[in-house]
DNA sequence: AACAAAACGTTACAATATAACAATCACTCA
DNA sequence: TGAGTGATTGTTATATTGTAACGTTTTGTT
């Protein structure tokens, strides 16, 4: 992982905000699926930071300045598409939502969320993958999607 | 695992409701906490089957019969002791619980939840702790929590 | 331009979870 | 044993997260 995109260390946030963008861009087109205006808000709000961000969070962003506040749907859907493009992903443990840091690769990524400072790591494990899916296998198990968050103390705030 | 206690096969699951109960009874006991009859009602509740239950499912069951309907406080907490006592697992991507097939023992339980049926097995694999361990670790976080849930289709709902 | 499908707006509501405070229970120790 | 204390439960109210349903607008295609 380059620095850039490292969120354990100081970088220029702009150009993950960035790449993340032009990606996403790049993704939809070769999928000829539309990144709306709308969408492309979403995910821009979602990439402010390497913490998940809530869906009514990213609601209260869209509907700054705006004469009428857009409604839960809006921004559920636009979470919708950009999950099934692999834009984004759900964090289940605490109802949020974050950017894909290497979407458009199929993988199974694993989430280091730091308790403290809530930034959030995507990390990808293929051997992990494939002991799970052999364990699952063994059950007579098939695994379609695969969810691993795991909490605890990233390297910033172990000491505090 | 023993047949009794295996979700996927066919068993006498009054037994898995005894064993899960009487653990339970030992368990606070040595730990010296209070299984009340509160608490034992929503972990008897819970153990009812080998699917994740809501909160308000089993709110409902309390509700039964009583004069006044329970409130959800009383549910949250008793699973929030349940849950610190290790007894329970709250299975964050479809919010819902289930009884924990061995309490007591140190794990990192990881489920495999079927999409069709909801029956959902809990394994271990201490080398998968072990791997997402060191894995972290490389990069300076240290893990509090584990959670890995894995959804598919069971043995039995695969042909279908 | 007419049409169909996709995307978005809007209203209403469902489902999940917690805060805050009052009442009751159960254990301890004088 | 019974007064006091902390733990547990009851109760009311509300916060947070997510979805159903339907109408309108936009987009791409013929």
């Amino acid at each position: 992982m380059s620095d850039e995109l490292n969120p354990y260390v100081n970088h220029n946030h702009g150009l993950c905000i960035q790449s993340a963008l032009r990606e996403a861009h790049d993704l939809c087109k070769r999928r000829n699926v539309r990144l709306t205006a709308l969408r492309e808000k979403v995910l821009e709000q979602i990439w402010q930071s390497h913490r998940p961000v809530g869906a009514y969070d990213i609601l209260a962003q869209l509907t700054q300045g705006e004469s009428r506040p857009a409604q839960p749907p809006t921004v559920y859907r636009a979470l919708d598409f950009l999950q099934e493009q692999g834009l984004v992903h759900r964090i289940a443990s605490i109802n949020a939502y974050i950017g894909c840091s290497h979407p458009g690769k199929q993988h199974n990524g694993y989430f280091l969320i730091c308790e403290r400072c809530k930034i959030t790591a995507e990390l990808e494990h293929p051997e992990i993958d494939q002991s799970l899916k052999s364990c699952a296998s063994d059950h007579g198990f098939t695994i379609n999607k695969t969810r691993i968050e795991l909490t605890g103390l990233c390297i910033n705030c172990q000491n505090t």
